[in-house]
DNA sequence: TTGATAAGTTTCCGCTGGAAATATTCTGAG
DNA sequence: CTCAGAATATTTCCAGCGGAAACTTATCAA
């Protein structure tokens, strides 16, 4: 237990995600516990339910905080100075980074256990990464179904490919020798090349 | 606890994997415990430490006898006797069939905590549903990277698809009304279409 | 027949998330 | 300034969890 000078701890919910990731980082999601988390932070397992309704939401809020952690590793810096390819690459290269050094967090951001998958606050935060990968979309339009990059169907096959190749990367399921530097934008036909009209 | 006639239950090990899919399928992973298993099977909880080291070990059993129903869900009954495209469809629809009729135990199968991804038993189950894929892949590779099927980054990338897919949509990540009836096929670019060189 | 071994039971432990009742602090209306 | 009520945190209690240890029962081979 923590010494706390005042009574009230002032930011306990935002202070309690922190120390949510952190232990998650560091003894993954099952060692993760809401005792721990209260214990991190120097307060009673109890105090917790005065911010969240329980545990599950706790990991949802923190599942929030990927997903906008996800986005920032997606986008780059400065965007408008940057051609449509620099950006492709950039986002298929941060999102394969994220869930290769987040990969617990990355794993509770698609469980369906653990969290809430219509919170609004987390629908927020994925609505955001969906629209960047949109973009990424349009910019491979020409290899995508029905060559409309617009259509539901592309978003869609861009965010499988990229949650499939990272997913089945992180779960281990991939021979190691074979990936070896083996990108998310390899998985792609190059422009100019084989697929292309 | 069910009675029973005999001190020594005969084929625990089996019974176990199997009231722990009945459990997972009825209440999800999250309600799953060790001793609902043993108690659903009618033994003491602690049974089951003779037939597996923890109950991590149990829910790897069950994940390869999920990728086993996987692979059996994506093999046509009279291969030899199919076309290409039809072997091809057939896989994909399973494979996507598979995910949504078994939201939980496909989750378990790709889950980085609650299973042991280096059990051979499992490896193996693992390996048969990749090589069925493969398959897939080398109908498919006048679309995939470097236009060669049979390398590795083909395979990783029908795959990836393929789970991407699935997943996300048993996660729930997808709008629902975008995405009726789409199924894997359509992800795809159609054979003389777009994308064919 | 016996003795080793496999398989199952009982008891115990520490840990977990949450309910309920209580204590403390903060805040705003008077 | 006061003080009631809301917000926040604590203590206590509970049932459920996985697993360790010691014990009992059944099986099977020598």
């Amino acid at each position: 237990m923590v010494a706390r000078s005042t009574y009230h701890h002032g930011s306990l919910k935002t202070a309690l995600v922190d120390a949510a990731l952190a232990l998650l980082e560091a003894e993954g999601l099952a060692k993760l516990s809401l005792r721990k988390c209260a214990e991190k932070v120097g307060v009673s397992h109890t105090a917790v339910q005065n911010h969240f309704d329980n545990f599950n939401h706790l990991l949802t809020a923190l599942a929030a905080k990927g997903y906008e952690t996800l986005a920032d590793a997606m986008t780059l810096p400065e965007a408008d100075k940057s051609t449509r390819e620099e950006r492709r690459s950039h986002t298929l290269t941060g999102y394969l980074e994220f869930a290769l050094e987040h990969p617990a967090l990355y794993e509770l951001m698609f469980s369906r256990d653990r969290i809430h998958s219509d919170d609004p606050e987390l629908l927020a935060e994925v609505r955001k990464c969906f629209v960047i990968l949109t973009d990424v979309a349009e910019d491979l339009g020409w290899f995508l179904p029905d060559n409309d990059p617009t259509n539901a169907k592309s978003q869609v096959a861009i965010w499988s490919l990229a949650h499939g190749y990272a997913h089945l990367f992180i779960a281990n399921r991939f021979k190691k020798d074979a990936m070896k530097g083996l990108t998310l934008n390899d998985l792609l036909p190059e422009r100019g090349g084989v697929g292309e009209r």
